[in-house]
DNA sequence: ATGGAATATGTCAATACTGACATGGTGTCA
DNA sequence: TGACACCATGTCAGTATTGACATATTCCAT
């Protein structure tokens, strides 16, 4: 069923770009993740560019910091209509928003592999 | 408040209520709507071009035919995601989708009025 | 008409998402 | 050093969304 498929995304913490050897995802899946993270980067983005904290931010959607930090780093529990709000709310037109949800994945960027800072 | 926002998203089944005096519409949340609403209608027109039943979608997407009703006519118990996710499995691309998503609102295409021959 | 296929609408238990709160981490400034 | 602002993460009870089912409606053949 699909919730197989929803518990393995979990236990993989969202983990995508990264060659699901034995988490199959099926296309659309991984679509869907995809644009989760281009979108809650845009959030990011356009929150810092307007200088504002995740806070503010959080009062203006009407909700709580915990959840905007969540909504930025794309945590499984923040819904596709979230992050399409944050950004309306952001001032986002709806042609930014199909804009980031069009756009291809990153452009390469070389993708920072996730440093463990190692109590030094 | 703006009449007719209020009107286009009665029409389309959203309550807003009869209490609508108290109940402001931000922007940002009737653009969501109108996005669903696009969605919607996008799936349907995919569906069909494919010559598909609602039934068969369902099956396609893990779901009932009774949910694909409900997300072609965008009800408000479909979440945005399933509305995505449904056109991912139809076969959409990010670019399609994301197109879709910063449309503008339907540019009142002038049904051409059939002529109605009314009992007479 | 009658039947059947496609679609719409209502309901419900299970699950997902939500805001709020607590708490921990990190950087900065004095 | 301490105090403070900002961000991350965990938890939880309330709410929204889900698939499934029953049933109603529409449409199109026969």
């Amino acid at each position: 069923m699909k919730a197989s498929k929803q518990k393995k995304l979990e236990a993989a913490g969202w983990k995508v770009g990264t060659a699901s050897e034995f988490l199959e995802l099926s296309d659309a899946e991984s679509m869907l993740v995809n644009m989760k993270l281009a979108l809650a980067k845009e959030v990011r983005e356009l929150r810092l560019s307007k200088k504002m904290t995740q806070n503010e931010l959080a009062r203006l959607i009407g909700s709580s910091q915990s959840r905007v930090a969540k909504l930025e780093t794309a945590d499984h529990s923040v819904s596709m209509e979230l992050l399409v709000r944050s950004l309306a709310v952001l001032g986002a037109s709806r042609a930014q928003i199909g804009k980031v949800v069009g756009a291809k994945k990153t452009p390469a960027k070389q993708m920072s592999q996730k440093k463990r800072t190692v109590k030094s």
